[in-house]
DNA sequence: CACCATATATCGGATCCCGATATATGGTCC
DNA sequence: GGACCATATATCGGGATCCGATATATGGTG
């Protein structure tokens, strides 16, 4: 009974958004869901690792890989298949939850 | 100091998005988020007083008000100029959010 | 030497969602 | 007539989540 099917929260949704192209660490994914939110998005470190756990938990990430560099350890995060069925389906979420009020109705594709 | 600024939950979003074209009663809300949202958004009474209270108290929603219907009595909010404002905000940042992972970069208009 | 960026991790307060519960009326079905 | 459901409001408490504070550690900058 994999979660987040039916919600994500924006932590999470910006931390499987950070990890699509490539794997990165705690760190990396924090720095990069600021980049990729114009700025907007600031995840607390608590926010993360409790976040990153219960994608992990869930599947939807996997540790990729462990490095050690000057003495600090670093995780990197990989995103899985299933997570990133997740977030592409979150996204199209958000943009029909944005249609309800910008009103654009354009139904492309389906 | 109006909340609701940096962020807003999906149940406050579409409480606000639900009373854009006219004013409702609670369970009129309920019923047309449900709608808006294509039945994926079901609000739970406890819910939707609890954020009802935080928007009138923020100031985005007002009573606008009270009818007795067969003894029952119906209370109608309507948005303010601010909700308004902050409910068509939010929608940008969602249509944003969405472009992150489905990658549509088109800037439009800024 | 102080401070900051990098890097991980935990704890607890605060916020919010939401099911359960309560109360009340009118309509439908059997 | 009684069971059930839609309508309609309201409260309570458990659970999920966010996030600032705190701790620990290293290397670079001023």
């Amino acid at each position: 009974m994999v979660p987040f099917v039916s919600k994500m929260t924006e932590a999470t949704y910006f931390i499987l958004a950070a990890l699509l192209e490539a794997p990165l660490h705690g760190y990396g994914i924090i720095k990069r869901a600021g980049d990729q939110s114009g700025g907007r998005v600031k995840l607390a470190v608590g926010t993360l690792y409790g976040a990153l756990d219960r994608l992990v938990e869930a599947g939807l990430v996997v540790l990729d890989r462990e490095e050690v560099v000057d003495g600090r350890p670093r995780r990197y995060y990989r995103i899985t298949d299933d997570g990133g069925t997740a977030v592409r389906e979150e996204a199209v979420r958000l943009q029909q939850a944005a249609r309800v009020v910008t009103g654009q109705i354009a139904v492309m594709g389906a």
